[in-house]
DNA sequence: CTCGCATCTGACAACGTTGTCCAGGCTCTA
DNA sequence: TAGAGCCTGGACAACGTTGTCAGATGCGAG
C-alpha cells in the first residue's frame, strides 16, 4: 500500500476513530444539521418522511450522539460520582449497587472509584469526578478534611457523605447508628453474663471505629465494669495484628470471655482464632458477614444495611438536584442485632 | 431586589452553578485565555511571574477545568466502561476493582454499571457508555447477541469481553477454564469413590453454565458413569428452586452421594441444605466463597481468580488503546481446586 | 543602534451539540 | 385570490477547551 493511504488510515483512527457526526448524517440525508438533532432527540416539528430519511442515514453511518458535546452545551451530565473505599469489600458492593439503582431511576449514570482508604486518593478521585462535571457526588470519606470540596459544592455539585461524616465542612451525611449498635451488641454480651469483654477495632481516627469504641465503653460503664487497657485493641487492620491482639487478650488468668469486633474484616479473623481455641468464647461482630449463620456456632452480629445506606444517600442527592433547597442534615439509620449463637454463649469461668 | 437581579441570579445558577471558566480566570489575572490553559496543563512557555498571577486567580475563583469541553476538543476521554452483572455479587467486586486499578495506572477513570443479567439493560448501558465516548469497554455479557456493538467497535471503541464470550461478533474474550475446572472438580469426587454425583447449575444458555455442565458430563463419561436425568438441575437460579432440586436428588434409594454446584450462589444454598442433613454428602463448588474454610467441613471449591480475570482483560484493552493492532483472541485462565474437606468425604453407602 | 533570535503571549478556529430565530411553503378563511 | 397563521427546516451562535500561528517583547551580538 502507498505511504499516503497508510498514513490516512492511522489519522482516521486518531480521534473517535472517525465517527460520523450530525453534520455527516445531515449531509447524507440531505437535510439541515438541526433537523438531525431534532430527530435524535425526538423533538417535534419533523415530518414523518424527513424523519425516516434521517433515521436511515443514522443507521447507515452508525451514528451515535456524542454526549460529551451535548453535556458541554446543556450543562448537565446526568451522571453522579461515588467515591468509596474499596469495591472489592463486600460491604460496598450492595451500597454501590443501591446508589446505581437510584441513579438509574433518575436517568443518571454512576461513576465510581475506590479511594483505597487513602485520603489523598479520595481527593484526587473526587476532584477528577468534579472535573467531569458530575451533577452530584456521594462520598464515603477516607480523609477527615473535606474543605477541598468547598468550591465544588459552592459551584453547585450536590454532595452527600455516607458511612462517615465529612471533615471540617458542613454537609449531608447518612450513617448507621454505630454508637448505639455497638452499645447494644456489648450490652447483649453483658446480659449473657460476661464482664471481661474485649474490643478489637480500627484506628479511632476513623469515625465509625471511634463511635463503635464509644458504644463499647458506654455499655461497659452502664454495667459498672471498669475497662482494662489490655482488653482493647485499636488500629488492628491486617489479619496478623488482629490475630495477635485476639490471642493476647484471650491469654492469662483474667482472659476475656467475650469479644466484640469492630468490623467485618476483624470479625472474620477472630472467628478463625476462636475456631482454633478449645474453650468457647462469645463473639459479637459489627457488620454482617456472609455464611455467618452456617458457622458453628452462628456468628451474632450487629448488622447495618449497606443498601439502605446507599439508597438513602442517593435519594437525598437527587432531591438536592431537583432543586429543593435543603440544609445539611445528619441522617442516622438504625442497626439490627442478629442473634445466631456466638453472642449467646455464657462465660466459662 | 429588582426583578432583573433575581432573574440574573437564577440564570447564573442555571448551568454548572455559575462555575468560572478559563476566560474568567484570564480576565482576573489580566492575561490571555491560552495562557491560562498553559498554566492549567503545565505546558512550558510561561514566566514564573505570569504563572503565579494565573494560579492566584485560579485559587481565588475556585476554578476547575471542565473535562467535558477538554474531551470534546481532544477526542479522548481517558475513561473506560465496565458492564457487569451485579456489583453486589462478591464475585464482581474484586474484578471491578482490578479493572479500576489498571485503568488508574493508565490515567483513566472507570465507569461501571450493572446489567442485572438483563440483555436489554446490558445493551442500553453499553451504548450509553459509548455515547459518553469511553475509550474502551469491558463487558461481562448478559445477552448472547452483541452485534449492536459493531458500529462502535468499528468506530474505534476497544472492546474486551470477560467471563463469557461475545455473541455473534468476533472480539477479545478473557475467561476461566470453566470446562476444565468443572471436569477436574467432578473427577476429584469420582476419585474419592463417588459414582452418583449431582449437578446443580444455571441455565445452559449462560455460557459458563453450559461449559461447566459439559465438564461434569465429560468427567462422568471418563469414569464410565451414565448420568441420570434426575441428577441434574439446570436453571435453578433462586435459592428455593436450588433447595428443592438438592433435596430431590438427595432423596430416594439411589440418592446422589455427592453434589457439584455450578456457581457460588448455588453452593451457598446447597451448603445450607447439607447442613440440615444427618448423613455426610460430598460437595465441590465452582467459585470460591468467603469463609468456606471455616465451615464444618470446609467447602472444597474450584476457584477462579476474579481479580486476574479483570486485570487481564483491562490490560488487553489498554494494549489495544495504545495502538497495537491485535486480532481478536480468546484467553483462558486456569482454575484451581482448593480442597477443604467437603470434597474429600467418601460415599456413605 | 540595529538586526536576529529566542522567548513569551494572545487571537482565532475548531471540536459536536443544542437553543434561538427567521425564512419559506403550506393550508385555511374571507 | 389575497392575507393570516401554522408548520417545517436551516443558518448561526454558543458551550469551554486546546492547537495553530503570528505578534510582541527582550536580549545579545555585530
Amino acid at each position: 500500500m502507498p505511504e499516503t493511504t497508510r498514513r490516512a488510515d492511522r489519522l482516521a483512527g486518531n480521534r473517535y476513530g472517525n465517527r460520523p457526526t450530525m453534520k455527516d448524517v445531515a449531509a447524507r440525508a440531505g437535510v439541515g444539521l438541526k433537523t438531525v438533532s431534532r430527530v435524535v432527540n425526538g423533538e417535534p416539528g419533523v415530518t414523518p418522511d424527513t424523519e425516516r430519511r434521517v433515521q436511515e442515514a443514522i443507521d447507515a453511518l452508525g451514528f451515535r450522539r456524542n454526549d460529551s458535546a451535548r453535556v458541554l452545551r446543556k450543562g448537565r451530565t446526568a451522571s453522579i460520582g461515588l467515591v468509596l473505599e474499596d469495591l472489592a469489600d463486600p460491604f460496598y458492593g450492595p451500597l454501590s449497587r443501591a446508589v446505581e439503582e437510584v441513579a438509574r431511576a433518575h436517568g443518571a449514570l454512576l461513576i465510581n472509584g475506590s479511594s483505597a482508604e487513602d485520603p489523598e486518593r479520595e481527593q484526587e478521585l473526587a476532584l477528577a469526578l468534579c472535573a467531569r462535571r458530575v451533577d452530584g457526588l456521594v462520598v464515603i470519606p477516607a480523609g477527615d478534611d473535606h474543605r477541598y470540596l468547598e468550591p465544588e459544592i459552592r459551584a453547585g455539585v450536590a454532595t452527600v457523605f455516607v458511612d462517615r461524616p465529612a471533615g471540617r465542612i458542613d454537609a449531608d451525611v447518612v450513617l448507621s447508628d454505630n454508637y448505639g449498635g455497638a452499645r447494644g451488641g456489648v450490652a447483649h454480651l453483658i446480659a449473657h453474663g460476661h464482664r471481661r469483654i474485649g474490643f478489637i477495632g480500627d484506628m479511632p481516627r476513623i469515625h465509625t471505629a471511634a463511635e463503635r469504641l464509644r458504644g463499647y465503653r458506654a455499655a461497659m460503664e452502664d454495667a459498672g465494669i471498669t475497662v482494662e487497657e489490655r482488653w482493647m485493641s485499636l488500629g488492628a487492620t491486617n489479619p496478623e495484628r488482629v490475630r495477635r491482639a485476639a490471642e493476647e487478650m484471650l491469654s492469662g488468668p483474667d482472659a476475656v470471655t467475650a469479644i466484640f469486633t469492630g468490623n467485618n474484616r476483624v470479625t472474620v479473623t477472630v472467628v478463625r482464632v476462636l475456631a482454633e481455641l478449645s474453650r468457647p468464647v462469645a463473639l459479637v461482630g459489627f457488620d454482617d458477614i456472609e455464611l455467618a449463620d452456617l458457622l458453628q456456632p452462628g456468628v451474632t452480629v450487629v448488622a447495618q444495611d449497606a443498601a439502605t445506606l446507599g439508597r438513602t444517600a442517593a435519594e437525598r442527592l437527587f432531591r438536592r438536584l431537583d432543586g429543593t433547597f435543603l440544609a445539611p442534615e445528619r441522617i442516622e439509620l438504625p442497626t439490627r442485632l442478629i442473634t445466631r449463637g456466638s453472642g449467646e454463649l455464657r462465660p466459662t469461668d
